[in-house]
DNA sequence: TTGTACGCGTTATCAA
DNA sequence: TTGATAACGCGTACAA
């Protein structure tokens, strides 16, 4: 288990360990037979450099973290994917830290301890800078405010919070939003419910982008609270709109599944809908393009770390990918639709 | 700006470094009085350890790192989300590296640089041990060996090199798919075309299983090679069976699509089966139980760092969680495919 | 109960 | 071109 070391090398060489750290990391001011000589037998030797003395005296690590809460939506599988990627072709090396804590399940103490405890390495010179993915309902001000203060680099991927400096990828959600809501007005809807909620960056831009354009189309809308009431006043056919199937669509359906019922539906949400369109006769998608917002952030982090010259927009908005429409796999449902 | 460090507070409550450092790790020997009075004016100024010292002078990181080629396939959202889980439970943070390799696309060079660059990492002292997932077409023998040398903590999952003394933990693969096959019988079929390989530990055992189970059944079958001179002695009703959908079951049928179209088809899969059927009237999938898997991933890596007796096999073959049928949505199809 | 002094593996700043 | 020495932040025998 005990690795070989630089002072072995040293030894073996019969140098002093100063000049075999020189030669190792190829330090020209270094005689190019003993550096070759010290290179050789530290290969032969299979020596490798201890990073976490390395990092202690300060070095850089070449290492990159992307934080998220968790892996449960396909939008994060194909962030860290492309995040990886574009690392590595910058010749980083990233590393995915999952916390496990979202806005809905597991007990917010734990979770958000495990979340500190990796932004906690990430300060202690572990790695160059961290890419977070901040949680949809919780405020993470108090967990990331340590980092900004060591300045250590940072940048906010598809969420974000205002009040801190940092670079930060999202998409245009405002405009996906009213796509989505034009969208659903030309498909027939005669009444829109808004579930973007506004408890994080995102999902307010979603809820004005909509609000605007249904506003503009002159069509009756209202959020999740006066569903009751609104509802009945909309006509027969009725558009959901919300950020994803899982977590806002799905359980508003079954929270006032009979009520819906009596409209026509049409879902409208982001990424991605599994599955048949179900009750709703058909699903309008606005696909993000996480593979260029996952390598924007790498860049723009890459940038810091090497203190280059930052693209001017701090916040940038990468467009839509995609509108997708998802009706039935075999035709009607329903009286019938399309065409 | 700098973190505020062991000597600071040392300072600042006017004891020795060493005293504080005792009263922070909650050590007895230190005066209560004096004890509460360093944690309270550590808490304060929102100290936090350095890992990477704590580390160095000989403790472990308590921290594992999950390398696997790449986020493309679903079981792998689901290994690393579970592993991460019980990382987190057992307090240690789990880190995912991925190195953008695999058996088909990219350039072989490259990627396994990156390959070769995480387990250099995991060499240098940050990290406990580390859980591989080893690509499925390639030999990844020559970049682990290191690593074994080394005796850092390894532990293979879901896929495997034979010649490591390391744990293992897969899935009843020869089980699971002597039982894919069985069902494809059971549905019919009078001939079966086995799509497993023998590039990897893992498809060796599935097309055992096949093989198996399909002469036992006393049903002809043959491999991809052959396909040409048997498929015509089959009878109506043929069964395809591979590892996945994507990257088995599809780039074969795009190969003999007319071929195939002659039958009535019938496909056997691992894990998950995305959309409709296809041309195959009904899907019959082998969903290995991810979490399981990983969570004994986890848990034997673990103990491994820790040094805790073993759990007997060293090879651990979790069965399968369930084998699960999909038809065409709305009934049957046939005569006419798609619109 | 507290302080002294050394070690962990490297890098960096001086001298030589 | 090389060597001695001081950091880096912390843990821990050993001494007081």
């Amino acid at each position: 288990m005990s690795r070989v070391k630089l002072s072995d090398i040293a030894r073996i060489c019969r140098v002093d360990i100063s000049t075999a750290s020189r030669a190792i990391r190829g330090d020209v001011r270094v005689k190019v037979q003993t550096r070759d000589k010290i290179k050789k037998v530290a290969n032969r030797m299979g020596y490798r450099p201890n990073q976490l003395a390395r990092n202690l005296v300060g070095g850089a690590t070449r290492t990159i973290w992307l934080v998220l809460p968790s892996l449960d939506a396909s939008v994060d599988h194909r962030l860290v994917r492309s995040a990886s990627h574009q690392a590595n072709e910058c010749d980083y090396t990233l590393f995915v830290a999952l916390h496990d804590s979202d806005s809905f399940g597991s007990l917010a103490t734990n979770t958000s301890n495990h979340y500190k405890l990796i932004l906690d390495r990430a300060m202690q010179g572990t790695t160059d800078g961290v890419i977070v993915i901040p949680r949809r309902g919780l405020n993470d001000k108090k967990i990331l405010d340590p980092i900004a203060r060591i300045k250590l680099p940072l940048v906010f991927l598809d969420n974000y919070l205002a009040d801190f400096s940092c670079p930060i990828v999202t998409s245009e959600n405002e405009q996906g939003a009213a796509e989505l809501a034009q969208r659903a007005v030309a498909s027939g809807a005669n009444g829109v419910v808004i579930l973007f909620d506004n408890l994080n960056p995102v999902d307010e831009a979603r809820r004005i982008g909509a609000q605007k354009a249904l506003v503009k189309a002159g069509i009756p809308f209202c959020y999740q609270q006066d569903v009751h009431r609104e509802l009945q006043s909309f006509g027969p056919m009725v558009a959901v709109l919300g950020s994803s199937q899982s977590s806002t669509i799905l359980p508003f359906l079954s929270k006032h599944f009979t009520e819906l019922l009596q409209h026509r539906l049409i879902f409208g949400v982001f990424d991605d809908w599994i599955g048949d369109p179900s009750p709703a006769e058909k699903v309008l998608v606005a696909v993000q393009d996480c593979d260029r917002m996952a390598r924007q952030a790498v860049s723009r982090l890459i940038a810091l770390i090497e203190r280059k010259k930052q693209q001017p927009p701090r916040l940038l908005r990468v467009p839509i990918k995609e509108l997708r429409e998802q009706v039935p796999l075999l035709g009607l449902r329903r009286p019938d639709c399309r065409d």
